[in-house]
DNA sequence: TGAACATATGATAATATATTCATATGTTCA
DNA sequence: TGAACATATGAATATATTATCATATGTTCA
């Protein structure tokens, strides 16, 4: 109905799938594991084995965040040998986390 | 122990603290509700009835989120008369989006 | 080929989170 | 004051998420 849509168009033109989507990214962010993971990754790729010694992590642990972080697509691996090495797959992941920082020290 | 101070470093000089803020910042737009709510108010401030019409959602529910909302300084309220109205804190809170919009389209 | 290494994955248990219901608090106005 | 309205809150339940353990997959090299 005409209401329905009026009222859809407010929340800012974004339908239901688009919302989850959102949603779905901001979970990555969501975590101080995976944060952890991508502030380590902002020095450059880095392999399964570094980023766990870094954060003092399970291997398990972090491969499974790392899962998670891929299937976002806000880090790649590439395949070294018997390692992978990872790194941001754009730049909007340290955009959204400096302006999270931001939003943090301003209040 | 030196090693263990470089390593945090690396994590671009944030510590346990304040990763821990990041994340429960993030943990705000982890929810499609608490983005709709977010979305809702781009468009002014509105009272608790209103954004529960404009979700269809339950009075209770809005609330427990607008209660998150605030505490993580996203929004405020002011009181009219019987209704509260609540509004957008700062406009990191549109950056935000605007960034996840952003990663979403661009992959 | 098979041993050693690096990473991924499935299942499980512990924990966190969202929604709902019932009810409390705060405000207005007759 | 007390009835009606708007919002907040506590408790309970349902669901989602994380870390861990055990094990599987993939790679190298002797």
């Amino acid at each position: 109905m005409e209401q329905y849509d009026q009222e859809e168009q407010l929340i800012s033109n974004m339908d239901e799938e688009e919302l989850l989507e959102l949603a779905d990214l901001f979970k990555m962010f969501a975590d101080s594991t995976r944060i952890k993971i991508l502030c380590d990754l902002f020095s450059g790729e880095k392999n399964v084995g570094e980023i766990c010694d870094d954060l003092q992590m399970n291997q398990s642990a972090v491969s499974h965040q790392l899962k998670q972080l891929r299937a976002a697509k806000l880090v790649k691996g590439r395949r070294c040998g018997k390692a992978i090495y990872y790194s941001l797959a754009d730049d909007h992941v340290s955009t959204i986390i400096a302006m999270g920082r931001d939003h943090i020290e301003e209040c």
